[in-house]
DNA sequence: TAAAATCCTATTGATTTAATTGGAATTAAA
DNA sequence: TTTAATTCCAATTAAATCAATAGGATTTTA
């Protein structure tokens, strides 16, 4: 069950842009420095961030992104939904659910998948940046 | 970040040995009907299952599997531990870290991992053939 | 009009997953 | 003592997913 760097690399980018939330807009090749990684290949998280509505972008020159809300309003849940299919954990959790009967254990998943989507969404960027646990 | 099918056919397994704690060995044939998959397949999960001890086998005709302790005594936090990789959300964890500087996402991973793990060691297979919440 | 930036889409190489295959070793019963 | 039933061990493979690369189209400001 290993997250994909997409959420590494995403919320490392989403950092940056709450430290500089009053600053105004960082570019991508601004926050590919900082995440250590390509432009290229950031463009694609941002565009999962965007579409999710966590981020807002102005294009052409002198563009770039910034969160859609504030720090306090933006929490790691709604980054990882954004770049990680949704955090789902497993396929067969409900009316898609290939398996003959009921599973037995599908109560498990469902509630992990609820614990999971909790914890994530009680930390903020706020939070992070100021170092809060 | 997915479970694979060894989560799903792991704690089936288990769940099935579960029920059946109290009357004896249960054959990886026996067990792979109730699951769902083939038994070579199972086999390799069964073998995992083993080795964290969370199963005990005996071998020969008339073999087969049971849990090391009863299903009050063990958790999904175990047998998840025991087919996934220990449940290890990301590589960029503790010492092993590659990034440069520490990076400013690693508590959330830490805790997450944490909540993770504490959630599923609060389900015992117990609680889940008696179908408490 | 030129530069800077986001936006869009396709392809690729590497890795991981989910099996499949073929047998060796062990044990109980006939 | 042989046979059938079973776990145990190791290698291979097909398909899917991941992480990136590539090439350009579009938009905006100076």
């Amino acid at each position: 069950m290993k997250l994909s760097v997409k959420a590494k690399y995403g919320l490392t980018a989403c950092i940056n842009l709450a430290e500089n939330y009053e600053k105004g807009n960082l570019t991508v090749s601004q926050l590919s420095g900082k995440v250590g990684t390509t432009d290229k290949f950031l463009e694609q998280i941002m565009a999962m961030l965007k579409k999710a509505e966590v981020v807002s972008s102005t294009r052409g020159a002198f563009g770039g992104y910034t969160l859609t809300k504030s720090p306090k309003e933006t929490t790691v849940g709604q980054i990882l939904r954004a770049v990680e299919d949704n955090l789902q954990i497993i396929d067969c959790m409900g009316a898609e659910c290939k398996c003959n009967e009921p599973c037995s254990s599908q109560v498990v998943w469902v509630s992990l998948q609820k614990t999971i989507n909790d914890y994530l969404d009680s930390i903020t960027l706020d939070s992070l940046i100021k170092g809060e646990k």
